[in-house]
DNA sequence: GTAGGGTTAG
C-alpha cells in the first residue's frame, strides 16, 4: 500500500513540477517584457495546454495585443485537444472577424475538432469556408477533410476531397488509404495503395497501419499476409503501430497463432500490443492466456491502464470465475480507476455474468456518472438474473436521467423479455424502439421476437414477422423460428422453414439434425432417416467437458 | 495535416 502512495506521490510531483516550470517561464518572459510578444505568448499557451492549464493558456492569449495566426491557432488547437469544441467554434469564429485570416493549419485544426464531436454540419461549414479561402487544393487541409469525412463514415466525400488536389502528397495519400480502412473497405485501400505507388509514393508506417485496418474476417488473412510481409520488406516492423496492428489484425482473424509469433518477436512491446494481444485471447474466447499474459505483463511491473483492465474484465466475464475478477476489482480501487466509466461497466458486467448481481449493482450504483452502456451491462445482467421488471425500472431510469437507448439497450430489454416470456411487453418495447427512438431493428432483436412469440405459442405472427423482411432473411432469425417449432411441434411449418435454410446455408447440417428431431417426436421415421441420410460429412459429435470453479 | 489496444448486446 505504501509503495503505491509512493508512486502516486511522485506522479503528482511530476505534474506539478512541469507546470510550475511553466509558470516559472511565463513569470520570466513577464520581467523581461517578452509576454506581450506574440512569438513567446505562442511558446507559453502551448506549454500551459500541454499541462492541461487551458485556463491560464487564455490569459496569456488574453493579454497579449498583437494576435499572429500561431497565437490564434495555439489557443484553438489548446481547447479542440481539451475536447472543449465549443470553445474552439467560437474562437474560430471571433478569429474570422478580425483580420488575422485562419490558415491551412487553424482549418485543419478545426476540421479535426468537427469530426472528434461527431459534427457533420460543422464539418460541412468549415470545408466550405476553406474552399472560399482558396484551401480547395491545399494538401495539409486536404489530408484533415479526408480523414474527417473518413471517421464520419462519408468515406465518398473524402475520395471527393481526394480528388480535388492534383499533386497529393504522402500524407494525404495514406489518409485516404486509412479513411478505406475506417470503413472496412479492404479492396479499395489495396486500390488506393497500388495508386499511390504508381505515383512514386514510398508507403511508410501510416500506409501499413491505413491498409491493416480494413482486414478484419479470416477471409481476407491472405491481404493480411501479404501486408504483413510489406512491412517485414519496408523495415516497419519495429514501428509499435505496425506491430499492435499487426496483433490486432491476426486476432481479428483468429489466427493467434500468427497474432503471437508478431508479438514475440518484438523487443520490448508496450502497452498497447501487450493490449493488442490480451484483448485478442479475449475475445477469441481464450480467457485463460488472457489472463496468463495479463499476470506476466504485472510481474513485469508494467501498469494496466483502464483500456487493458476493461479486456481482462470481459475475458473474466466469459470465464465465469469472479475470483480473478474480485483480484482485478482491488487493484482498479488501489489505482483510482474505479471512477472511470469503462472499467466499471466492465466490472458490472463481469460480476453479472460470474452470477454476483449484487456486486455488480453495487459498482453501478456507485459509479459518480453512468453512461449508456453501463445502463446496457446492468439492464442485460438483471435480465440474465431473471429480474424483467426490474430491467424495465432500471430502463426508465435511464430514460429520467437523459441517458440515450442505443441497439444494445433493446437486445438486453428483449432478452429480459424472453427470460421472463413477457410477449406483450417485448412487442411493445420492439415498437417503441422502432417508432419512439428511431432505431432500426437488427437481426437479434428480431430473433428475440420470434422466440417471444414462438414460445408463447403465436407461431403464425412470428411467421408473418419474418414475411415481412426484404430478402435473404437472416439464418438466426429462421433457426430462432425452426426451434419454436420444435417445441410447438408444429412439423409443416418447420419443413418450410427447414428448407428455406437449406436452400441458402446447403453444408450446414445443424437445421437436418433439427428437422429430423421434429419428424422423431412426430414418430415420422422414414423421414428421420432420409434427413440423416442427406447430411454431409462427419457427424459425430465432440463429448462436451464442464468444469465447476469453487 | 495521416496511424495502434477498450467496456454492453446471454
Amino acid at each position: 500500500m505504501q509503495s503505491h502512495f509512493d508512486s502516486l506521490r511522485s506522479e503528482l510531483c511530476k505534474i506539478c513540477r512541469s507546470l510550475l516550470r511553466v509558470k516559472k517561464l511565463h513569470a520570466l518572459a513577464i520581467r523581461s517584457h517578452l509576454s506581450e510578444d506574440p512569438f513567446y505568448a505562442t511558446q507559453i499557451i502551448r506549454q500551459y495546454a500541454a499541462n492541461g492549464d487551458v485556463k491560464s493558456a487564455h490569459h496569456v492569449f488574453d493579454k497579449t495585443p498583437t494576435r499572429s495566426v500561431f497565437l490564434w491557432n495555439s489557443l484553438i488547437r489548446a481547447y479542440a485537444q481539451a475536447h472543449r469544441f465549443r470553445n474552439a467554434f467560437d474562437l474560430f469564429n471571433n478569429m474570422l472577424t478580425t483580420n488575422t485570416r485562419p490558415d491551412n493549419f487553424t482549418y485543419s485544426c478545426i476540421i479535426r475538432a468537427c469530426s472528434e464531436n461527431f459534427d457533420c454540419s460543422s464539418l460541412r461549414l468549415v470545408h466550405g469556408r476553406a474552399l472560399v479561402s482558396g484551401l480547395g487544393s491545399d494538401s495539409i487541409c486536404g489530408s484533415a477533410l479526408v480523414t474527417a469525412y473518413s471517421k464520419l463514415g462519408l468515406v465518398n466525400e473524402a475520395s471527393g476531397v481526394f480528388n480535388g488536389i492534383p499533386e497529393p502528397d504522402s500524407v494525404l495519400w495514406n489518409s485516404l488509404i486509412s479513411g478505406y480502412g475506417y470503413s472496412g473497405l479492404c479492396d479499395k485501400g489495396v486500390q488506393t495503395f497500388n495508386a499511390m505507388r504508381r505515383g512514386g509514393k514510398k508507403p511508410d508506417g501510416y500506409t501499413i497501419v491505413g491498409l491493416l485496418l480494413s482486414v478484419a474476417d479470416s477471409i481476407l488473412l491472405r491481404i493480411g499476409h501479404g501486408i504483413h510481409g510489406l512491412s517485414l520488406k519496408h523495415g516497419f516492423d519495429s514501428n509499435s503501430h505496425v506491430v499492435s496492428l499487426l496483433v490486432n489484425m491476426y486476432s481479428r482473424c483468429k489466427c493467434m497463432t500468427s497474432a503471437y509469433k508478431v508479438f514475440e518477436s518484438i523487443f520490448q512491446p508496450d502497452l498497447v500490443t501487450w493490449s493488442a494481444l490480451i484483448a485478442g485471447y479475449s475475445q477469441t474466447g481464450d480467457y485463460l492466456k488472457a489472463l496468463l499474459f495479463f499476470r506476466e505483463l504485472n510481474m513485469k511491473g508494467e501498469k494496466a491502464d483502464t483500456i487493458l483492465i476493461s479486456s481482462v474484465l470481459a475475458s473474466i466475464a466469459q470465464s465465469a470465475n469472479a475470483g480473478p475478477g474480485r483480484e482485478i476489482h482491488g487493484y482498479v480501487l488501489r489505482n483510482g480507476l474505479g471512477s472511470d466509466v469503462m472499467v466499471s461497466s466492465a466490472l458490472v458486467d463481469m460480476y453479472s455474468k460470474c452470477g454476483f448481481l449484487h456486486s455488480g449493482n453495487r459498482v453501478f450504483e456507485l459509479m459518480p456518472k453512468q453512461n449508456v452502456i453501463s445502463y446496457n451491462s446492468i439492464i442485460s445482467g438483471l435480465g440474465l438474473h431473471g429480474c424483467a421488471f426490474e430491467c424495465f425500472r432500471m430502463f426508465n431510469k435511464m430514460l429520467n436521467k437523459g441517458v440515450v437507448p442505443d441497439e444494445s439497450t433493446f437486445s438486453a430489454l428483449l432478452c429480459a423479455c424472453c427470460h421472463a416470456d413477457l410477449v406483450q411487453d417485448g412487442g411493445e418495447l420492439f415498437r417503441r424502439m422502432k417508432y419512439e427512438f428511431d432505431i432500426e431493428p437488427r437481426p437479434e432483436h428480431y430473433v428475440y421476437m420470434v422466440k417471444l412469440l414462438g414460445s408463447a405459442g403465436e407461431l403464425d405472427e412470428a411467421y408473418n414477422l419474418i414475411q415481412s423482411l426484404p430478402e435473404p432473411v437472416d439464418k438466426g432469425i429462421l433457426g430462432a423460428l425452426l426451434s419454436c417449432c420444435n417445441s410447438c411441434g408444429n412439423s409443416d411449418l418447420a419443413e418450410t422453414i427447414a428448407h428455406r435454410l437449406f436452400e441458402s446455408n446447403p453444408n450446414d447440417n445443424v437445421y437436418r439434425v433439427m428437422l429430423s428431431n421434429i419428424y422423431a417426436s412426430d414418430g415420422r421415421w422414414d423421414d428421420v432417416k432420409k434427413m440423416r441420410d442427406n447430411m454431409t460429412g462427419d457427424q459425430r459429435k465432440v463429448p462436451g467437458l464442464s468444469r465447476i470453479e469453487g
